[in-house]
DNA sequence: CCAAAAGTGTTCAGTATACACCCATGG
DNA sequence: CCATGGGTGTATACTGAACACTTTTGG
């Protein structure tokens, strides 16, 4: 995080660097993998955009930050997160020394409620596609983080934290190709899948859309879990 | 890294947590994976041996701060570095709010050149089999390292980084052995490493033992880079 | 009856695994 | 000649990839 971010913070010469977290929340949103930002007011960063963060308080750890923040920025908690990188380049901050603890999350569309604060100019959920301009380091952080994220979800069960708790195998199947950016088959898709055992196939379908029902499925377990899935 | 470590440090209350940084070097001695660990001084933790590390300083980001503190301590440099956690629990340096960005490395054993300094009791390499009692959560560490480490080295040549510059390929097959605790199969490991071309055979064997003598072997590249190796 | 998404199997190629004997050297 | 580690090939099972048509519903 940065020390814009904190207003309260004193602009004092520091004898070392001090910690902040930053978080990249992951959301699908209109078939588009969006991150959380934050619009900058202050100058000289007024119009730039950031990662959701801020300082790490000495009577808590770094998960318990990234909780406060996310509480507090996006009222939104119980969600998927995972410690991503430590950035701590001497000039990433350009108001004093701030190493970031980044996190990344992942979060159903529906289970993020942006709240609008005074300290920020706006709040906004951005595809990855078309990132505005981004204030500090958050650019290489949100690269980070789209990285990790692709690898994780060829070994892991993760994709859950996307998902409502019922879906169709059709909207498994796009979430993985909008994350990893490619087509998949969906035969295969639904082999693998199913062979796993990570699902569980419900007693309904969904129903008064313009074509076939579909088939609903939920996670049989909704832990981080690893399996060879691509 | 820990407090413990530096006797200059003021001992006053911070405002807010500082950074440290604390290094799992891992060599190969003795057909062993072992670790290089510093015994503490002072009490209460007389005796009980810490990972090499020290505070991040102003002007230096975590990975200048890793480089110095592993010339210090093991007068080396040059070897595979990389950033592994970040831990920030609240009271696991019992001397004040220091948070840890943790790395691991890895290093041929003729190349670490541990000096005895007077602010530690001892220093040496440990098998990860019998680990003497270790300070703060440095445990965690290490067991997080080789977690890192065994997952590594399935998918990089990252080896390259234990073994001298030139090896045969039974070396190499035992470097994957003791790393994963598990025996591998001669020639299904030699048929993989020799398909995946990122190693070359020299115009050389070894001589002077009382066997068969066997081909030398280089990495053709020793940057890490990608693989299916296991 | 048209549009839209759901659902379903087989073939082929490539890779992983299991497995045992002879070779070259020093002592 | 013995001990020690070096070096080699094949058969089988498994997994990943490619590929196209029929079904069910709402409008």
């Amino acid at each position: 995080m940065c020390m814009q971010h904190k207003l309260d913070y004193p602009q004092k010469q520091f004898e070392h660097a001090i910690v902040a977290v930053d978080v990249v929340i992951f959301t699908i949103l209109d078939s588009q993998l969006s991150v959380l930002l934050l619009e900058l007011k202050e100058a000289p960063l007024t119009g730039k955009w950031a990662l959701p963060g801020g300082l790490v308080r000495v009577d808590e750890d770094c998960d318990q930050a990234v909780a406060r923040h996310l509480q507090e920025k996006a009222n939104v908690s119980d969600i998927y997160t995972e410690q991503l990188f430590t950035f701590s380049a001497i000039d990433r901050d350009p108001h004093g020394r701030v190493i970031s603890v980044s996190y990344f999350t992942l979060a159903p569309q529906d289970k993020l409620h942006p709240q609008t604060t005074p300290r920020y100019q706006g709040i906004a959920l951005h595809p990855l596609s078309r990132l505005p301009d981004l204030a500090y380091d958050h650019r290489q952080i949100i690269d980070t983080a789209l990285s990790r994220l692709r690898s994780k979800i060829e070994y892991t069960n993760v994709v859950y934290s996307l998902l409502p708790k019922e879906f169709t195998l059709t909207q498994l199947q796009s979430t993985y190709e909008v994350i990893l950016g490619r087509p998949l088959d969906k035969r295969n898709f639904r082999k693998k899948i199913l062979s796993l055992g990570l699902v569980k196939s419900l007693d309904r379908t969904t129903a008064g859309l313009a074509h076939r029902p579909a088939q609903l499925y939920a996670f049989i377990n909704r832990k981080p879990t690893f399996a060879n899935i691509l």
